[in-house]
DNA sequence: TACTGATCGATACACTGTATCGTTAGCGGC
DNA sequence: GCCGCTAACGATACAGTGTATCGATCAGTA
């Protein structure tokens, strides 16, 4: 049975200091903190006052406490606006904030099927609002939407890390491209793509993200108002 | 210095049985046979017959060497045809193959950027075959298509997984979008989605992926046509 | 009050990535 | 031909992981 249907264990008689809630909390506590690597129950249970195994009762392992992670951080996302265009840019945007707040987030997405109720809750609220649109077209339109933005989302901050590891801020990362592929390209092994790469105007992320989303979107239009 | 550019350790007198190839090809080997899990780095030097520390020769930790293995499966990918269209096609539909052939790759794809030599040559194909588009166009156009592939094949490799973990085949699955989805709808708590999901034409994987694939490449099209 | 069954958490196990450091082996200079 | 040096090697160790086990503990019932 999956943990979206099972029930938490019943109270005991002494109100309880744990629930589910609580220790998801905890969990994603630390993950903004010091990311996902630093999410361990020891960690999770040694914040709640108990002993790892405590957890036990309430989650089947690790991997439940995460999918129930990525379902608490799919709360804050409904998308908001009027007709099928703005729904679907406003599902896209929100969920790259939520990702943005919390960047463990990034490391999930895609990871696994999430079935959980907020994210069931966030998929009524799109088809809802996609209801002008042909009933076969729904779902492929928000899992085309869905697959970019997962892809988009985390290739945006894996670069961002990858920026903070080497401690440059984002101009003269961008603008070298790093040591490494300046250092690269100057053996003349990829000349186009060097001469694309300088030559090219270098967009911040919020313009890449946007771009690539608007390709999404026109290509859908034209398919549904077809 | 990263690993790309810093070279192996000079060979030793007595013909080196180790080196990276060998080393990411036992790794690629555990991973294909029993998932990413199942390397570490003592059952890779196990695999190879040597200490683990010997390994940190090579590569300064497990991540340089998961980074190796992600060129290493790039090598494969090279997008071929004629036309912008038909070069974003085969870029997207080869790096769908190679994360099928390899599913390990799906848990990597998007989570650290990825700057190795398969993968820049990959880029440098790409880039050359998009001569016709506008300079500052390229970028943008590739990033795109590359998010939405990340995206698009780290979902259908989850799926395909909990399919598995059922023991359903895909029909069924999709059928009854699992037990777990039919006890949901039953609540009546997301009743626009629970309609959608149960009256809409299910289409396979493959059928998704080009769907969502031709939207966005239509939306591209529309835009450097302009 | 005595018993039973659920709940709890300490301990233990197998495993991880990697730091340390004494040992070893090959080579250049005498 | 031999010595001394240096670089490579790998055994050991450490801190940490997820989780199985199982004796101790406690509440509610007879």
């Amino acid at each position: 049975m999956l943990v979206w249907e099972r029930p938490e264990p019943p109270n005991r008689p002494v109100p309880a200091l744990l629930n589910r809630e609580r220790i998801v909390r905890a969990a994603i506590h630390l993950a903004d903190a010091d990311g996902l690597e630093a999410v361990s129950l020891r960690k999770v249970a040694t914040a709640l006052g108990v002993g790892p195994m405590r957890l036990y009762s309430y989650i089947a392992g690790k991997e439940e406490l995460l999918d129930l992670m990525v379902d608490a951080a799919y709360a804050e996302i409904r998308p908001v606006g009027h007709g099928w265009r703005e729904v679907l840019r406003s599902l896209a945007e929100t969920t790259r904030q939520a990702a943005h707040e919390h960047e463990w987030l990034a490391d999930l997405l895609g990871g696994r099927p999430q079935l959980g109720p907020h994210v069931l809750a966030r998929g009524e609220a799109v088809v809802a609002a996609l209801d002008g649109i042909d009933v076969d077209d729904i779902l492929p339109v928000a899992t085309a939407v869905d697959a970019y933005v997962i892809g988009a989302v985390r290739r945006e901050i894996a670069e961002r890390r990858a920026e903070r590891a080497t401690g440059m801020d984002e101009k003269r990362w961008q603008a070298s491209l790093g040591p490494y592929l300046e250092r690269t390209f100057a053996t003349g092994r990829f000349p186009v793509l060097a001469t694309v790469v300088r030559d090219a105007a270098h967009l911040d992320a919020d313009h890449t993200f946007r771009i690539g989303l608007d390709f999404l979107l026109d290509g859908i239009e034209a398919h549904i108002s077809r």
